[in-house]
DNA sequence: TCAAAAGTGTTCTTGATACACCCATGC
DNA sequence: GCATGGGTGTATCAAGAACACTTTTGA
């Protein structure tokens, strides 16, 4: 290790690295982004996205590295989860994860494995295969963050289309939730909070009665948030 | 740094640390327990308590460990909060720490400075001198996540000697959100929650009517949280 | 004309808020 | 007997929940 200069630690320390778990909506769920490991522990299982955090490194933006070298994701919206740090967690050695949590438009994503990733694929949050290290547990407490973040703050936005119907947003709402909502009572709830702005156009005729398309408005709720506004969905 | 062994990361790594904001509930007062450093960076300063991370170590056993040797503590509540990885937060080197937020009843601590700390005590949240490193901002993290905390989940508890009446609880809430709360609406919710013991005894008698006690029953809040209880004060 | 999704209001119930006086005790 | 904190109930209001039919389009 380095030479003491009276103030330089001078033991072993933990490896530090960050993982993420990318939420996706893929037309009616709710999906994890997970990738195929191409190399020694855990070869060949799914695991999150992630790799160590260089020295001078800011651990949000190690995180949002790891994303675009593994996955070729930019991630709109990425929030610390928390770290992880049991010493069992790695069979190598001592190592604390710092994860992250992200969301992602459906089309701002071309998914290309890289790095030391054999594939990087979508699946659904219900129906997940084992995953490495424990990596099944941080995506359950991602879960669980993501629920309780949704009801409070606008976050859902980032995974739906920048133009999208309500019943989209509603079925959004519904696969993360993983509740039944009434209609009227969500499409009212959601407009009086008067955050989106209707766009005089139409869209999704494939078979039936056109729907009216609506954008998010985040400078409006920047406003009102900065007023003491009270998000609550 | 260690030799390859094929599966070793052979990089520099960030140090790692925990810190803990430790609150304490003084009469009144919601306080925040600091140490003074006696080391090398901002020696003099008052800073959390906190120290680096051992190989082979849980976070939040680290974290406890820190705790009793720099204050002599033994917190009844121990929650993560994060960790804060900014390259430029320790003038030494990169040092990521991991952040813990802890609550101590009033009896349960004999403050004992040791370790690295020339002091250790108790501060007013409103009046905090000015912390070394990033700790300033930790705390704020921390006020903020005990405050929303407390609403959802019974955690006040913990700042409050076992048995104490519904006044001092009033009165610890308020310290916490800082506002104001109607004494008959408090006591109403408090007591529709119904996990509170009435202990037929009195005391307080300092000056006027004694008052009641109580004591917070964790058992039944169990039970109640099983069934998909939902506190909310 | 039929199938499928879009869109729209009202009633009822429940929970939150506002509010003022009497009680028990120590000094 | 007076000062101090302890203790109690009701009336009003607002927000959330339940609920069913008409409209528009493509096939």
């Amino acid at each position: 290790m380095s030479g003491k200069k009276g103030f330089t630690y001078e033991y072993a320390r933990p490896a530090l690295t960050v993982d993420c778990v990318v939420f996706g909506f893929g037309g009616g769920e709710l999906e994890v982004l997970l990738i195929e490991r191409g190399l020694d522990p855990y070869v060949g299982w799914w695991a999150l996205p992630g790799g160590f955090v260089r020295v001078g490194e800011d651990l949000g933006e190690a995180a949002g590295r790891e994303l675009s070298e593994e996955a070729g994701i930019d991630a709109g919206y990425l929030e610390q989860l928390g770290a992880f740090g049991a010493p069992g967690r790695d069979p190598r050695e001592h190592v604390v994860s710092v994860a992250y949590w992200a969301l992602v438009r459906p089309g701002d994503y071309r998914l290309a494995a890289a790095t030391d990733a054999v594939a990087a694929r979508w699946h659904g949050v219900g129906e997940l295969p084992r995953l490495a290290f424990d990596h099944g547990a941080i995506v359950g407490v991602a879960v669980e963050r993501l629920r309780a973040r949704v009801r409070h703050q606008p976050v859902g936005f980032n995974l739906l289309p920048e133009k999208f119907t309500l019943t989209e947003l509603q079925t959004l709402y519904e696969a993360i939730l993983g509740e039944g909502l009434d209609k009227r009572n969500f499409r009212k709830r959601v407009l009086a909070l008067d955050l989106l702005t209707a766009l005089p156009e139409e869209r999704r005729e494939g078979a039936h009665r056109p729907a009216q398309l609506f954008r998010f408005d985040p400078d409006k709720y920047a406003r009102l948030e900065r007023r003491g506004f009270h998000f609550e969905l």
